[in-house]
DNA sequence: CACACCTGCTAGATTTTCTTGGCATGTGCA
DNA sequence: TGCACATGCCAAGAAAATCTAGCAGGTGTG
């Protein structure tokens, strides 16, 4: 029986995600506490704006998620969090998942579909 | 006592290896079987000299190694195999990671080290 | 009201990565 | 010699990712 690992589209999204320093600063900050952007900008030393770029992806990924809270003294603050995740990183598990690449063909084919026609 | 996983360099590297779907193939493929630069080049239907690149980055990410060898009739032909790794993508060992990514003012202050002087 | 926080967005410049196409080398074989 | 197949490299364009700077909105406090 095979072991079902990720889907290859899902393992190259979060691999692509992951491969970048900021994103990597920024699981290791989250993963010692929850916080809010603009303080998690400082701590970091970026920008708000670069912050919450690098943010976008971690969660479209699914690394991490986010919940909007009020403080105590109503000001609105989002924050995150990573969500717990474990990848295998090994030849026969991108083996397993390489097979499940979408081809460039097959992404051009998709999209033509979706332009002309049928919702 | 620390598990002692990959330095943050050392992950970023590779993870940014990883993060490419020819790459994936490339790897896929080869844990299959070894082989050389044109026929992996003809099975994965992309063009030689994009093959070298991604094969290029593979070898410095060590993920992969070649070996150069006489076909029987004399040709030169350079195979290549993975070399077995193996990672683990969980928020604490990326959070270990995290503490040894070098920064870009270290990235700024190395490199004029090695410009103005002393080898 | 001014100030200090919090949030969000986007246009544009910059940098990096990816990809193609061409050229050069070498071997064996008809 | 000409063809097939192997290797390597590089220039230059195309595409994608990154980052900055600036704008917008909201709340509570002095």
């Amino acid at each position: 029986m095979s072991a079902s690992g990720p889907t290859g589209d899902e393992l190259l999204t979060v691999l692509a995600t992951l491969a970048n320093p900021h994103r990597l600063r920024v699981i290791a900050a989250l993963s010692r506490e929850r916080t809010y952007v603009s303080r998690l900008a400082r701590d970091l030393g970026i920008s708000r704006a670069l912050l919450q770029l690098h943010l976008r992806k971690l969660e479209a990924a699914g690394l991490v998620s986010a919940q909007l809270e009020l403080s105590p003294d109503g000001k609105a603050m989002k924050f995150y969090e990573v969500r717990p995740f474990a990848y295998r990183l090994t030849p026969d598990a991108i083996a397993d998942a390489a097979g499940t690449l979408s081809t460039d063909t097959e992404d051009r084919d998709r999209q033509e579909g979706e332009r002309d026609g049928r919702t």
